[in-house]
DNA sequence: CCGTTAACCTGAGAGC
DNA sequence: TGCTCTCAGGTTAACG
């Protein structure tokens, strides 16, 4: 699910139902997450209150009552679900898997509330929880991170300094969550294409037009596939408006051999890999 | 320091 | 039907 606006889908939903609740139990099927879940987990996620639920980049993060913090991965194929204990029902259902029913041998993590619990399933296993013991882990654990695409250090000044020196392309530098985080594939190629960029374009060559139009889509896409729901989300409940179809918006992802979104264009989308990561984009507009 | 590749996993879909 | 191969929204250790 992995994308800053899928993640902070999933966070508002957690948020409306988890803050100011209490942990009553939790049980792990299977620690062997990417990195293997530590000893203590259950013990330091029980009986705590959730005093803060939010997202730094693609991170979910809790903040609990004795201000430790677990934060939450979904790596590849990491999926949220609330699950209401009187009724059975699922309210929510944050799936990228297309298949309606989530294979239970996947379901690693239930953190259990007094009136539902959540599911934590992970086919991939390259999602991961873990444990923070105070503010300076937690800090120190985030550092490493560049500014959040969505935030105001990720500006034309930042830009401007730092690609300069960057011989990588302009697409693996987007990738890359030491330069600017939250950004996934998806949305590296819809971005580039709305900043008619060309996905192999290097770093440094990208011009001051070029780099106002990045930050402008930048923030353009990720906004409206927040609006929209992120992408690929089904059965999302308890949410308002049209939620969960960012993937109709797509222009470029998966649009390989179809004709160019640009009215004007006559170009052709066509698919390459860039460092093993499928990368789609026009062959006329994105020079 | 830099940039690229391989590896971590399972499941779906294509091709034979 | 079943086998093999490729690919999937992420990250990072290891390498040159």
């Amino acid at each position: 699910m992995p994308e800053l606006p899928e993640v902070e889908i999933v966070k508002q939903s957690l948020k409306r139902k988890i803050k100011d609740k209490k942990i009553i139990k939790v049980v792990v099927r299977n620690r062997n997450l990417r990195f293997k879940l530590q000893s203590n987990f259950e013990k330091n996620l029980t009986n705590r209150i959730v005093n803060k639920i939010f997202r730094i980049s693609k991170y979910l993060i809790l903040i609990f009552d004795n201000h430790k913090y677990c934060i939450i991965h979904l790596g590849m194929s990491g999926t949220v679900h609330l699950i209401n204990k009187s009724k059975k029902t699922k309210i929510t259902n944050l799936s990228f898997y297309k298949s309606k029913i989530l294979p239970k041998k996947h379901n690693h993590i239930e953190i259990i509330f007094s009136k539902f619990k959540i599911i934590y399933n992970d086919p991939r296993r390259f999602g991961f929880f873990k444990i923070l013991n105070n503010k300076h882990e937690f800090k120190s654990y985030f550092n490493k991170l560049g500014p959040e695409a969505l935030n105001d250090d990720f500006n034309i000044k930042y830009l401007k300094k730092n690609l300069k020196n960057k011989k990588k392309n302009i697409k693996n530098l987007l990738l890359d969550q030491k330069f600017v985080s939250g950004i996934g594939n998806i949305y590296a190629n819809e971005i580039l294409f709305y900043s008619k960029i060309n996905p192999k374009k290097k770093a440094q060559k990208i011009n001051y037009k070029e780099i106002n139009q990045l930050l402008k889509f930048s923030k353009k896409v990720l906004n409206l596939a927040i609006k929209f729901g992120g992408s690929s989300i089904k059965d999302f409940k308890n949410t308002k408006g049209s939620m969960g179809e960012f993937q109709k918006k797509f222009k470029v992802y998966e649009k390989d051999n179809e004709k160019c979104p640009r009215k004007k264009c006559s170009g052709k989308i066509i698919k390459i890999f860039i460092s093993n990561r499928s990368t789609f984009f026009c062959n006329s507009c994105q020079n």
